[in-house]
DNA sequence: ATGAAAGCGCTAACAG
DNA sequence: CTGTTAGCGCTTTCAT
């Protein structure tokens, strides 16, 4: 039948068939509701005999709207994104908008190039973790619609994951089970969440009279976890709070190499219950954190705002404590 | 300075700011060469002076290249896309181009209608695994430049990922540790993967005199783990090569959960080397697939297929088996 | 090497 | 409700 090399279909050729104007059929096939619904019928109908499919760049670049969304992350490879990807995959998705990925490499120049040199071809970004300071990001609002994830700069809709309050539990967990000493391990100094945890353990440990003290900070990743372990070692603490479930399990492995019994020797909480926490040797005690849904959210958020009136809210989703095999009592 | 709320600047800026042509400031701007250096000069200087940054969606329309390229994955949520979407983010950005996330959720129905209807924003695709029969796939790649992964089809260039020759070391290995009864667990019969491995397992296991036996089908997700441990328990089998890792990992945690002991009872086989398979209990024996370096082949693949001569062909990339603690010798 | 002019395919006032 | 008329911002012949 088709040659698949005729020329592309536009509502033009629609118009001639139905004899409107292209008007007509633009409005029959994006505002059904303004047309009636006699010549609607017809335009869909030869618009459905034509296999015609709209352009979606002529329909960007007349009307401003490109349908597409970004997911701004800092590195693709760890595995905290992964479950961002899948929440904001779904909700874009079902929101009818193409779903981008940017990769800023860890560099906050990157990011506010990258966002500066696609603004015209997005509807807006969510920035998983954005390494900008406030002004900037406050400025890139300015330049497009802006959500961001577990970064809370006033007038930026947010969605937070309540991390703080998460480590105040895992902090009466290991109390309850006698510790005394506990650490934190320290993740990079520019994360915004690095910071909240650590001033959550803080304030948690004081109410328990107890000294808080942390070792690092070490640079994200798996890696990390060899130097943290023998860091936690040496502070001589029964018991510590990693930044993130990457550097816990990277301790687990170079804590059982160095023939460490977790948890007999040493309980080790995790952050984000990412994937894989549940699996490793042992299961790691750590902050369920709802990553996918924060995703979601946030989509939700921009859609929204994209779509209705400007309301800029903050959301903030609760952490709670899975405990699992990492963690003991004080031998 | 800027109010930020000023008319985007356009080349007709930059023209009349420099009074030349709109034509000028297009090739100044896209090819340099072929513009004299001295008007080059002054353009580019009106434009870093004006702030000036390109509309894509203009220039797609105008040219009819997006600079985008799509990944589709059946699942985001399955692990084994991690690697491929690491590795394509990776030389998309190297290349130039943007990264657009594509999920088909399993459905081949999907996979050729978002396909369909993307096809003019898109510059090609990269199929992660595509679901569609041969022939779909070839009347798809002739609408938009397509690279599919772990799927030959005639005439669609692609990279696969030789598992078959790793699941022949893989035989080779339990058989050298004295099993006799080795049996692959199955994933989706849909799956192009899955039946490769299998009909590599057949081989290799016929090549010792040894019959080969399955259990399965079984759906993809770790749940399935459950229900692949009990079979491959029942079948009386001491050794299993897992469809994936996803699979392998289900049922180490089933097997630890029925008491049966890895590797001393039963020794089990994971493909691709996912995030996880190294840090799992035990850690998992399997085939490591270079996913990573798959992805990024592709994009190669496609990339200088879009701006080269049509040079189409098919890449294969080796597995290796990557023995940890979950095989061992028939007890 | 540069300019003029014609679109790319669609949407969006503005009339009627 | 529908048609007319302008563009959106850029690239691309075709002249010069």
């Amino acid at each position: 039948m088709d040659d698949g090399r005729r020329r592309p279909v536009t509502i033009a050729d629609i118009a001639a068939a139905t004899g409107v104007a292209t008007s007509t059929v633009s409005r029959a096939l994006s505002r059904p509701g303004r047309v009636s619904a006699a010549t609607r019928e017809r335009i869909q109908a030869a618009a459905r005999e034509l296999d015609y499919v709209p352009h979606p760049t002529a329909r960007a670049l007349a009307s401003g709207r490109t349908g597409t969304v970004a997911l701004v992350v800092s590195d693709v490879t760890n595995p905290f994104y992964f479950g961002m990807i899948r929440g904001t995959q779904q909700q874009l998705k079902a929101a009818g908008y193409a779903h981008l990925l940017i990769d800023t490499e860890d560099s906050g120049e990157h990011e506010i190039e990258m966002l500066h040199t696609m603004r015209r071809s997005l509807d807006g970004a969510i920035l998983g973790a954005s390494r900008l300071p406030a002004r900037s990001l406050v400025a890139l609002a300015d330049e497009i619609p802006l959500v961001t994830v577990n970064r809370n700069v006033r007038g930026v809709p947010s969605v937070v994951i309540d991390t703080p309050a998460g480590i105040a539990q895992a902090v009466e967990h290991l109390v309850s089970l006698g510790h005394r000493d506990i650490v934190y391990v320290s993740g990079p100094q520019q994360s915004w969440s690095n910071q909240a945890r650590w001033q959550a353990m803080k304030a948690a440990l004081e109410r328990h009279k107890l000294g808080a003290q942390r070792v690092g900070p070490f640079p994200s990743g798996r890696g990390s976890g060899t130097a943290a372990a023998d860091a936690v070692l040496n502070s001589g603490a029964t018991a510590c709070v990693a930044f993130n479930d990457l550097f816990a399990i990277g301790m687990l492995t170079r804590l059982r190499e160095r023939g460490v019994r977790v948890p007999a020797d040493l309980s080790v909480v995790g952050c984000d219950d990412i994937f894989g926490a549940d699996f490793s040797n042992p299961p790691l005690t750590t902050l369920t954190a709802p990553i996918e849904q924060a995703g979601r959210v946030a989509v939700s958020l921009l859609v929204s705002r994209l779509e209705h009136q400007p309301l800029r809210r903050a959301v903030v989703l609760p952490t709670y404590l899975t405990v699992r095999d990492s963690t003991g009592p004080r031998r």
